[in-house]
DNA sequence: GACCTGACGCCCC
DNA sequence: AGGGGCGCCAGGT
């Protein structure tokens, strides 16, 4: 057994679950948000950072990614500085009528979808 | 390796 | 209600 993996094999988990999260943001209905939380719950990643940590390098993904619509567990804005401008992301939301207030969201409960959800995935 | 720092979240004041 | 501590995983230094 070799002591340690080869990078091969961790680049191409990256590139899995790094998929794996942009799959579900796609999934997430106009008008509606979810959180760093709700995907990591959903994919069975040890941790919700790991879908801040993807979100990051979405730039990079071959087809879009509405990054916007994934948001902090209280609503919070907390990636948009990571936008082109520190305001695309509120005006993103505000185009499909979601409410922002300093950086929140305000009617939360109403607007969050959990990728759990889903019928078939 | 030992830190430090995140697009986080839970627990406990 | 809001803030600090800590676990979480990955990368950078």
């Amino acid at each position: 057994m070799p002591t340690k993996k080869p990078s091969a094999t961790k680049d191409t988990f990256e590139q899995h679950y790094f998929e794996k999260v942009y799959d579900v943001t796609r999934l997430i209905p106009r008008g509606k948000v979810s959180t760093y939380g709700a995907i990591a719950d959903f994919l069975g990643l040890g941790s919700a950072r790991m879908v801040g940590w993807a979100l990051n390098h979405c730039h990079h993904a071959e087809d879009h990614v509405p990054a916007h619509r994934v948001v902090n567990r209280l609503g919070e804005l907390s990636g948009r500085l990571h936008f082109a401008t520190p305001d695309l992301m509120q005006k993103r939301l505000e185009d499909e009528n979601i409410i922002v207030v300093n950086n929140k969201i305000s009617n939360m409960a109403s607007v969050f979808w959990h990728p759990r959800e889903l019928e078939n995935y």
